[in-house]
DNA sequence: CCTCCCTGCGCAAACGTCTTCATAAAGTTT
DNA sequence: AAACTTTATGAAGACGTTTGCGCAGGGAGG
């Protein structure tokens, strides 16, 4: 079976703590019984038993990532790179998704405790159990255990990363308007939430920069399941917006599928922007004009935020606020101007 | 700080022993120490350290996801049940993306070993390097290591779970028949791989049923990098074809997307079919006509079997091949045919 | 009443690794 | 050459559980 530690000092005739020290890199020890363990190690085929390790060390090298949705290409993007940003660390990762359900949500913070990882990446989304969300993380900052909130906004006293979306939206409206749109029709499901806010900012700060009045007639409710009534709505106000900026990419292919489906073209009828840059989108051809939220930035900064808190649990709580990036592409007509 | 058997066991005035086996309800333990014990137990807000745990058990409770992709959507949705399975049969569950990539797909079989894991989930995907990766799925088995492959087919010989891609696509174009299609275009990459060769068997058996000729002129090469020439072969094919049957959802979407941008309609024009049937996409409003590989019933099935062979480790392997199942939406036409 | 068996529990070893302390040998200083 | 210091290694305990063995006490069968 598996090698052991044991096994390896018996054959050198040697100590198991000299075979440890060899086999850790440790400096008090001779190069050449050194090399006599290794080359026994080697030929053994010896793998450290990361169990025990785990057990003496109180490190398990084991960090949690708490999603609460995945289906979403935009979170399995990010799943992606934050499994590689923690291979590349030699992290392993235990995987938790509550789905939005706060029964799973509450079981998954008890099991982070439990499992014995080192830490997590937690991410926040608007539509949770807001209350019972934040009393969990306090009691998660109660025993110092270490984590990070990723999409965390300021509103909460723990180490966050996240996207400028105030930024995100202002890019988006001045680019809109720098290729003659003025009428920007805004949906958004409520202002509650702390990104929709910021990018309302962005977008009246847009307009204001260009002159344009703010017509709180473009600004209308939204939502997934009612798609064909929001277009309607759009359809319905005069003068007809020539953009629909929408909330993110999915509510914009949303808009674009049932524009479609009634014959209207995008974006020569109407345009269409969206937000995040899910990549699947444009692997399937669509070219949605949007502002991209870097994945691969967001896993970077959160896990190095995240080891910099295992390292030290006493730290002073960071918040990293990560600049978007406009994309432009057809949706949004820019092409159809440069003609 | 965190509390151990022992803490339990001096409040209790008993012994570490007697403390352990009343909190794994071993029943040589009187009810009346238990309840004391358990009470305690509670009291101190104890939880058994899985690390200590593991170590004596040589078990982790946790086990491997082998997945070569995972922003392409369906994988996605696989990913989130597989979990949810795991989270029912109380598992941890630690990933690795491979992202057919050779070197990294080395790296991780080498790590499922070192982890400590109990056993693995591993898919299979006709793209990664076929002899690699076959190899190390001997040594796998060599080692009497547990996994299940996932979406392997019958040419390796181990556990397996996947779908019958032939009987899938037989009902997808029987049906197709059956609202009147006849020209149907069945482009795909290549048939060397085994699904695709199912794939057409059951295409040429609906038509043989149906007594419709086969017509080789119908069966075109395609990619996801050159959609547009593979529409314009389609397009040009005489009669023209009244259907796509794409041999996935991503293709399907494709196709689409390229026929809208031409100003053809779909269904209308040309009608569409997938295969795989991606919730999101239908969350995005797009009534794609598919077939359903339920995710569902796949991670149920691979995690019953993988729990089966971590149990014991020397069971004969099993093939499981799960029946698919008919998804009618629009794109077919089939609204249009019933007017 | 003696043996036998069952129940309930304690003792101690074990899982594989790391680490503190001790010690012997070798090297350096005075 | 005595008194240190440094270097290389060994011995043993610890991390928190689980578990085989043993033993005391009590009930049952002969």
């Amino acid at each position: 079976m598996h090698k052991t530690i044991e096994d390896i000092a018996k054959l050198a005739n040697v100590n198991n703590s000299t075979v440890s020290r060899a086999l850790n890199n440790n400096p008090r020890i001779s190069e050449e019984t050194r090399r006599k363990i290794l080359k026994i190690a080697d030929e053994l085929n010896y793998t450290p038993n990361n169990i025990a390790r785990s057990l003496k060390n109180k490190k398990t090298q084991t960090v949690g990532l708490v999603l609460h949705t995945i289906t979403n290409p935009y979170w399995s993007e990010l799943l992606k790179d934050i499994e590689e940003t923690m291979y590349r660390n030699n992290q392993d990762m235990i995987l938790f998704f509550s789905g939005h359900k706060d029964d799973r949500e509450a079981a998954y913070m008890e099991l982070l405790m439990k499992r014995k990882v080192d830490g997590a990446l937690i991410t926040l989304m608007p539509t949770s159990h807001p209350e019972n969300f934040i009393e969990r993380l306090e009691k998660l900052k109660e025993s110092k255990f270490p984590f990070v909130l990723i999409f965390g906004d300021a509103n909460i006293s723990c180490n966050c990363v996240s996207f400028n979306h105030f930024w995100g939206e202002y890019l988006l409206v001045r680019h809109l308007i720098s290729i003659g749109h003025k009428n920007i029709c805004f949906p958004l499901g409520s202002l509650e939430p702390v990104p929709n806010v910021q990018k309302m900012e962005g977008y009246k700060k847009a307009l204001a920069e260009s002159n344009i009045e703010f017509n709180p007639g473009l600004i209308i409710r939204s939502d997934l399941s009612k798609i064909p009534e929001t277009i309607d709505s759009i359809l319905k106000i005069n003068p007809r917006p020539t953009v629909i900026s929408a909330v993110d990419d999915n509510m914009a292919m949303a808009y674009w599928r049932e524009l479609n489906s009634r014959g209207i073209r995008v974006p020569e009828d109407i345009a269409i922007t969206g937000f995040y840059d899910i990549k699947y989108l444009a692997h399937m051809k669509f070219p949605l004009t949007t502002v991209k939220l870097s994945t691969a930035t967001l896993s970077e900064e959160s896990i190095k935020l995240l080891l910099e808190n295992i390292e030290n649990p006493d730290m002073q709580y960071k918040k990293i606020v990560i600049e978007p990036e406009l994309v432009i592409r057809e949706s949004c007509g820019a092409k159809l101007v440069n003609k």
